[in-house]
RNA sequence: GGCGCGGUACCCAAGUAGAAAGGGAGCGGUCUGCAAAACCGUAAUGCGUGGGUGCAAAUCCCACCCGCGCCUCCA
């Protein structure tokens, strides 16, 4: 398996640390409003990493943060005219409610909403304000070995006693500073050094520490929580591509000061999608929130799909037309699932096996190569078209249903495929509409078919009777 | 200014040297009471433009045009 590396700028070959075991780090949510798409598109790409992994057999340790303080407006690392203010701050303000009570808020939204997506879940979920202790005792460390300085009450990071400072990011210190936005506090030996441990008498979220009452700086927690939970060195690092700088960057010279050693073997970086091609920003407010889409009756794993059916290290691009597209090849994944499940049973011979080990080479091949889900989808695609056209006997059903699940391992799509209710005034309409068949009154079948339409109810008149499916673009709306 | 990505049919999108995957939309057809699903047929003599190297180029090299991202809150 071959993974792009940001740190080298070439696609690797992946080797873990451990033979069976990968330990991955991901980025996780600021918890201080609600997710929006592109974060999702970043979790959805994590997620099928790691779920690639798993499938290819590894056993995948996961970790995710929630970043609960810290994470500032401004990030002090160059810029600016003013302070920073706490995100967490800002909406606690902004909404008349307590830190805690806003962090725990999106918090639990993000859960649900991960849930709902079917992210497979991460193995620890640690969150910053409860690992202030990890992390003062990095800065102690650090402190002694020079790599950190006390202002103040303020602890800034001493970039110039990390040389390897800028590799992630492409970076120099010159051009960082020929960048000219550099801040301009007195207090700093060197503009791009990053604050550790921020000392602000009017942040409402205070520690102590042996340099009086503060609060941790952004990048410290991920040192300190991986450090913690994957250990001195591991496997990837996940994120989005602004967190390369100066968040990895500040990261890499936090832990490999404290250890000596290289922190990650391999950086994942995911690429921002567009809104209707243009950068979509939470300042700027052309943003969708998950919760956006899903309220548009969208079905959840429509929207997984479009977000992780292109590659992710590729802008994407999103539109609500990609969205319509994405609910159709969804539909076809699931009538095809739906006939496969309908077919299996005992009997019959098997004449696909070629097929399938084709289908499943070539869909290994295209995720061995740094995760190419496009082709992936492909192979899968021309599978159910191969497929559709065979008559297949029972055990065939049965034997290629067991493939297609293992595929959905990867992708976590039908995994979504629940089964599905109707309320007692459709379950009538439909039976009502099954008599008038019977009775060839088909204009009164046919207006009761529109009626259910009308509602997002499809029906599909089979040699076995009457079938019905839900649109997948009318989900919540239903019922 | 520094770092980086991309331009493939109406839309989305694989393919990085040897017969242009796949999804969506459209059109025609088979099946069906009508539909739906499924299937069949139909779309780039062509891969931003212009040169070059090669037996062979969407794929390599050079130049140019266009779009975008990071460096600033953001995944």
């Amino acid at each position: 398996m071959y993974l792009h590396n940001t740190y080298t700028k070439q696609k690797e070959e992946f080797k873990p640390i451990e033979t069976n075991k990968v330990r991955v780090y991901s980025c996780g949510p600021t918890v201080y409003s609600h997710p929006h798409i592109g974060n999702f598109r970043s979790f959805i790409a994590a997620d099928i990493l790691c779920r690639y992994l798993r499938y290819k057999g590894y056993q995948v340790i996961q970790v995710m943060n929630i970043t609960d303080v810290g994470h500032l407006t401004t990030d002090d690392n160059l810029t600016s005219d003013e302070e920073g203010i706490d995100k967490i701050q800002l909406a606690a303000e902004a909404e008349k409610k307590s830190p805690l009570e806003i962090a725990r808020f999106y918090t639990d939204k993000f859960f649900h909403l991960a849930k709902t997506l079917n992210l497979h879940p991460a193995s620890h979920y640690p969150r910053a304000t409860e690992h202030i202790l990890e992390m003062i005792e990095l800065i102690k460390k650090l402190l002694e070995r020079g790599y950190c300085y006390e202002r103040e009450g303020n602890i800034y990071y001493r970039i110039s006693k990390f040389p390897n400072y800028g590799h992630l990011s492409g970076n120099t210190l010159e051009n960082l500073i020929a960048g000219a936005r550099v801040d301009i506090r007195g207090e700093k030996e060197n503009p791009l050094d990053f604050a550790l441990w921020k000392h602000d008498p009017k942040h409402l979220m205070q520690w102590d520490s042996p340099w009086g009452k503060g609060f941790p700086g952004w990048h410290l927690e991920c040192s300190a929580m991986s450090l913690k939970y994957l250990g001195r060195t591991f496997d990837i690092h996940t994120g989005g591509e602004d967190n390369i700088f100066p968040h990895h960057e500040c990261e890499i010279a936090q832990s490999e000061a404290y250890t000596g050693q290289p922190v990650v073997r391999y950086w994942f970086h995911t690429k921002h999608l567009l809104v209707d091609n243009q950068k979509m920003s939470k300042s700027s407010g052309n943003f969708y929130t998950v919760e956006d889409i899903l309220n548009k009756g969208y079905h959840p794993m429509v929207l997984r799909y479009a977000l992780m059916s292109s590659h992710y290290r590729q802008q994407m691009n999103f539109t609500i037309e990609g969205l319509n597209s994405a609910r159709g090849a969804v539909e076809r994944l699931i009538n095809f699932k739906r006939m496969i499940e309908k077919k299996s049973g005992a009997s019959g011979a098997i004449n696909s096996e070629t097929l399938i080990t084709d289908t499943k080479k070539a869909f290994e091949d295209a995720l061995d190569d740094d995760l190419n889900i496009s082709g992936a989808l492909g192979t899968i695609f021309n599978m159910i078209n191969e497929i559709n056209k065979l008559q297949i006997s029972g055990t065939e059903a049965l034997f290629i249903k067991e493939e297609f699940y293992n595929f959905d391992k990867v992708l976590g799509i039908l995994e979504m495929d629940t089964p599905e209710t109707l309320d007692k005034e459709i379950e009538r309409l439909i039976k009502e509409r099954e008599q008038a068949r019977e009775n060839k009154d088909y204009k009164q079948a046919d207006q009761i078919r529109e009626t259910l339409k009308k509602k997002g109810i499809i029906l599909e008149d089979t040699s076995q009777g009457t079938k019905w499916r839900k649109e997948l673009s009318r989900w919540d709306r239903l019922l």
